[in-house]
DNA sequence: AAATTAGATTAAACTAGTTTAACTTGTTTG
DNA sequence: CAAACAAGTTAAACTAGTTTAATCTAATTT
């Protein structure tokens, strides 16, 4: 039961669960370990699990046809991540989610997420604040993405999120910051002098 | 009470509601009339309403500190529309909402809301669907700006939205799509050829 | 109906960021 | 530990989309 402490710290932002409830909560859960490189959503197959990181790093991409890669999300420990569209919808995903580095990771299926609002209802609540906030998290990003210049990009990111620079290679950085990894050089070594 | 039909409608398409509920669901409603260019929601104001559209057509957009226009999001009727991170966290607005033909909105409001899941909590489960829905989307937006070409963006829209064409602006789309009201004019000849 | 203003078009000059390519450094793996 | 590969750097050539500016058209206002 230790295990799940992080995961019902997370969820308690937001709802408040007695003990029976936790145990009800945490009997729906799986714990998965995947190493660094290793793929828990890939396109064409069905996103099934909401994925919560205990411990540990992950990206989520999209493949261009142009063989470029688009990376949509970064998140590390205490996060959640997924390709969230194929999941709701339950239809083949776009995305691909990579472990960047060993990571633990705590997962719910589509159906236990479903037996979970039957039997919790409060957890309705617990995903409607989570989805909310999310939704205002991508709005953001997008903002920046297009009104914002690269190098306005690259100093936000220094900013909110200085971890993810030591975290991630620098060519993810750049993909997320929507930018190649050469102009991505460019500005870091501009930013020197 | 015909006045609300269309939102219970809306609304229907995720929970079902008895007689009671609806009466009570709609008391916690009003109805606001708008007209063209008159703006719902601006910056440093805390948007206090949840915007649904009867009938009409909005648009929600960011001023950047070059003058910019960068239009989010367009909504049309049955949409919904806001600035939704002022809403949920109640904080000042960073977007304008401006009504782009006399519209008829249906409105709750940040405490009516509240209240709404106190007496009715099926309603965090239209509210959870809502919000993962509205996310997807947002998610599905971003990736076509970052990953596709302005002419791509162009078609996508001509395909996907057509009626919005014809609704707004062009400069309306164009900022839309990310583009220059110029670059649009030459994209849309271009095609003609 | 004239005057004013807002939106759309066209084209030339420009630029932020990409592409291509060659080199360097660091990290797995046999 | 050598070989092979993956990540990061630097620089020159290039391009998708912007900027500037002038003209045209269509609404709105008076």
């Amino acid at each position: 039961m230790t295990e799940f402490i992080s995961i019902i710290q997370n969820v308690s932002r937001f709802i408040t669960l007695t003990r029976e409830e936790e145990l009800l909560f945490t009997s729906l859960l799986r714990m998965q370990k995947v190493r660094k490189k290793q793929f828990i959503v890939q396109p064409e197959y069905v996103c099934q699990y909401r994925t919560y990181i205990a411990t540990g790093a992950l990206r989520s991409y999209f493949m261009g046809n142009d063989g470029q890669e688009y990376t949509i999300a970064l998140a590390v420990d205490d996060w959640w991540i997924s390709d969230f569209t194929s999941y709701i919808y339950q239809e083949p995903a776009t995305l691909f989610v990579e472990a960047m580095e060993n990571s633990t990771l705590i997962q719910i299926s589509y159906q236990n997420e479903q037996m979970l609002y039957e039997k919790l209802p409060k957890f309705e609540r617990f995903f409607r604040l989570h989805s909310q906030r999310g939704a205002a998290a991508i709005q953001k990003r997008m903002l920046g993405s297009i009104s914002k210049t690269a190098e306005e990009r690259y100093e936000e990111m220094q900013k909110k999120y200085p971890q993810f620079l030591q975290r991630f290679p620098q060519y993810v950085i750049a993909s997320y910051l929507g930018m190649t990894t050469q102009f991505l050089s460019r500005i870091r070594n501009q930013k020197l002098k």
